[in-house]
Order: structure tokens, then sequence, then C-alpha cells
DNA sequence: TTGCTCCTCACGTCACGTGAGGTGGC
DNA sequence: TTGCTCCTCACGTCACGTGAGGTGGC
């Protein structure tokens, strides 16, 4: 027979507050092992304390309730492990962004200045191999880095030959919205029909006319490259309609010195008369 | 004069999303240098760049917003730099909380026993100086840092001998609504009426039975000791009212090595008839 | 019998995101 | 003139916390 205890021993005994553990059985997280009938109240069995205590360690670490629930729901310790190792994964990622986010605050406070020289350039017609998809801008890096492998792989297969930097379109919705339909592509060789796998697809990035910054560092500064690009713009009314072309031309798959890395942002402006 | 820009460029800009712009000027964060009277459009200025960059770092840093406004609102260089400073001190505790949840899930998960033995003992009264504060359940290790500070700063200027280790008194309410009054305390031997400064007191704590169980490991644990005392008070129905004591044996003052670290919680039971 | 514990709503928090429905500007 | 951009509500999200008002159990 288990021993059933009142909420607030249970609260005591599992440092989970009553507020949060009612809010649990609600949403059907953790279940009272009884709950009386007329006067509602909730009964916990003892043997409920480990439950709690995987609980309380993965809401510590911001996981989702409904991540929690699908834990405590797997059926084996493999299933169980998985889910665990992911948010870990997911949280190690933030921790690296954060430790960016830093640096670049530091950066900012500490006044450095770019002071990089914005070209205006005409780029024409441009032959690629692209993928596209409808990206989230905080889960752009990974996405990027997924689709040129991809991109990679299929050119191989294909015999493409590179001709010149890995790039990325990014429309005005992918920054006012924070989601937009990003096409990362390789620029290759026009070529006649060739067999593309998977998401891959055979592109020509339109010519135009771009205001040109070269930002050399990490990706978290990125934006200061945009508001250069974009004061300037503005100030000589040279906007145009049109994605944002950024170019990879020197990348982490580089050089794990980021003071180094270099990524040439393309803001479109209409031609000269 | 300023190039104004409309909304939309200014987010493409500064890579805050038009909804978070429209925020921050609802919650007068960041408000636009120009606002259309009769259309409402909003028209930002190519100067405000600057504070909108500083503002999506700390905000990529979680900064409250209320916390953000403050930062732009400082009058000087050192104000501002003194909340920042103070922000990120902030995440440092909650990066070396998350590493010891990390390691508290890991240990938990691979089925690390603590099998401590539980005893049954009964406490005299014991005279101390004390410290009580309103705690939040988050906040009660930096609490207890800073009033074990001031309680042994107080013991020393008053020649009181330690009888004890320290430990700390905390009601159910602390646990079931996360936030109760604690006392923070050392024994001392009896004296007659000493001066003490600040918030510190004398006090007896009140005689008591206790189920006792000592703890080895991280804080972060703590939480099992819990659930096995209750578990075995709940079993043998002789649980009582009154609140938990725990006592630092030995601590991070002690050693680096918290494998060594041990706390003897004291769960309150009647006394045996 | 008296508190104390527990109960259920209903609403608040925080920083926006999500539409709906409508208007201004090039 | 036609889209496109911009506008303002009103409501949703997430995981509880905060009371209010009321009842059960020792």
């Amino acid at each position: 027979m288990d021993v059933l205890v009142t909420i607030g021993e249970f609260s005591r005994m599992t440092h989970l507050s009553v507020k949060a553990l009612r809010h649990y059985h609600d949403v059907g997280i953790l279940t009272p092992a009884d709950v009386d009938g007329v006067s509602g109240y909730r009964r916990y069995a003892a043997t409920q304390v480990a439950a709690a205590q995987l609980i309380r360690r993965l809401r510590d670490l911001e996981m989702p309730l409904d991540d929690v629930r699908t834990v405590l729901a797997a059926a084996d310790v493999d299933t169980r492990n998985a889910a665990i190792t992911a948010h870990l994964a997911r949280m190690e990622q933030r921790l690296e962004q954060t430790r960016a986010t830093v640096a670049s605050l530091r950066a900012l406070l500490d006044g450095e200045r770019a002071a990089a020289a914005i070209t205006i350039r005409h780029i024409d017609t441009t032959p690629a191999i692209a993928i596209e998809g409808s990206v989230a801008f905080d889960d752009c890096d990974s996405w990027l880095t997924a689709a040129y492998e991809e991109l990679e792989a299929a050119r191989a297969a294909a015999h493409l030959a590179l001709t010149g930097p890995a790039g990325a379109l990014y429309p005005a919705e992918f920054f006012e919205a924070e989601t937009g339909a990003v096409v990362a592509y390789l620029p290759v060789a026009p070529a006649t029909t060739v067999h593309l796998r998977g998401r891959v697809t055979r592109v020509d990035l339109p010519a135009a006319d771009f205001a040109v910054l070269v930002h050399r560092g990490a990706f978290a500064d990125l934006d200061r490259a945009y508001g250069s690009l974009g004061a300037a713009v503005a100030e000589q009314g040279i906007g145009a309609a049109g994605p944002i072309r950024e170019r990879y031309l020197v990348t982490a798959a580089d050089t794990d010195d980021v003071t180094a890395h270099l990524t040439e942002v393309c803001w479109p402006v209409a031609p000269r008369p």
C-alpha cells in the first residue's frame, strides 16, 4: 500500500510549489495518485516523488512543459534520454549565443568602430543552386549550416564548379517579422539540366545594384553593418526593393578566429541613371 | 537634418522586428523621432540606430524592459555600465545554477543513490543570534551568504562563542509558496544582554524532535533528502508542525569539493510517547 | 470548536506574436 | 490606380503567481 500525502506535504518533499503542483495536475504532467471525489483534495503517493524530482530539474533547465510530458511518457529509457540530450544540446547552443552576445555588447560599449567603406556595385545575373525555406531569424545559423551541407553534396554529385562564395537572400519580411523565405545558394557555372537531389534547385539570381559593405567579425555584430548600410542608403535616397543578399567570404568553416570572418552585406539600391 | 526612415526600413537596419519596435514605442523605450499626426506613421532617425543596437543586445541577454529603460535613461556612462555589469553578474549566477542543475539531473538519471540513514533526534533549546527575512526560494543562496556574513561580524564584535554549525529555519510556506520567512542563525553560548548591530537579534530556537538526514553533495540535490525524509515521516505517521531546520556542516566556505559538502536536514516529528 | 489546509475560479504577468480590419503613400 | 506599407485594436502565448471567496479535516 502506498503512503499518500497532502499537496502541502508533497510540496515540501519535492520543493515544487503548491501552485505548480496544481498546474501540473491540470495539464496532465503529474496527476495525484488519488483525488477525493467530494472535497477535491489531492493525495500524492510517496512513489511520485521520483517523477516530481525529474520534473523539477527539467523545468529548472527551462524545458517546455510539453517536452516534459513527452519525457515522462517515454516508454523506454532511450527515448527519454534522447529527449533530454536534445534539450541539453539546445541549451548549449543558447549558451554559445549568449557568449557571442556578451562579446558583441562589450564591443558596442567599447565604441569599437567598424569604419568600413560602403561601395556601390552592380552584380550580374548569378547562376546558382539553391535551397529555399521559411526560416525564423533565431534559427538562421543552424538552418544555413544544414542547407550548405546539402548544397555542397548536391554540387559535388552533379560535378558543378563553384564560381564564388556561398550566399543567401533575405527578404524584408525576414527582419520585419523575424521569419521569412530565406534562400541559401552556391554560385555555380551555368550548366545544362542536371539532376539535383532533395530540396536543391537550379536558379538564376537576378542582376541588381547594391550598396555593399564587408563586415569583419562575428555574426552577432552583423546588425552594425546593416545599420551603416541602411543609413547610407536612406541618406542618399537610393533604396530599392528586393531581398538583401549576404555573401560569406570567410566563415567558421575557414577559420576558428571569428575576428577574421568576413561577410559581405549587399543592400539593394536603384541603378544610377 | 536627420534622415528619417519608415519602421520597416528601421527594422531591417536594426534587426528588431516591427512588432517589437511598436512595442518599444508603446512602453517608452524607443520613441520614434517623429510620428505623423494624421496617419500615425512612425519615422525613425538614423541616429536612433545606436540605441536600437544596445536594446537588441540587452534583450538578447534577457534584460527586462524596465531595466533596459533604466540603462537608456542613464545620465552618465558609469550609471549605465553599472546597470549592465549588474545584469551580467546575475547572468553568471544563473549560468552557475544551470551547471549545478545539469549535474543534478545527470546524477538523478544515473540512479545515484544517497542511501543515507534517517535518525530520530531530540534537539534542545538552542541559544543563537539570527537574522529573519522574507526570502524567495530562488534567492535563498545569496540571501544566506549575506546573512551569515552579517551574523559572523556581529558574533565576533560581541565576543560570543560559536556552539555548533550555522543553520536556518524554513517554514512550510517557503516551499509551498516559494517565499517565506527564513531565519538564518548561528548557535552561540547563552549570554547576558549584548549589543547587536543591524538585522541581528538574539533568539532561542525552541526544543523539538526531528527526523534527521545528512545530505552529502550540492544544494541542487537537497530535494532528494527532503523526499526521503518526507516519505519516511509520512510512512510512520509521525509528522509534526513547525519549520524545517537545516544545519550546514560542511559548505563551500570549507571546501571547493561539492561532493564533500554536508547538510543536515531536520524534519519536525512528534516526540515518541 | 477553531484555525489551518485545501479547493476553485478569475485575472495578472512579461514581451511581444497573431491575426483582423482598415487607411495612407508612391 | 493598384498594391504595398503602415496603422490600431483585441486577443493569444507560456507557466505559473496572486488574490478572492469558500469548504473540509483534525
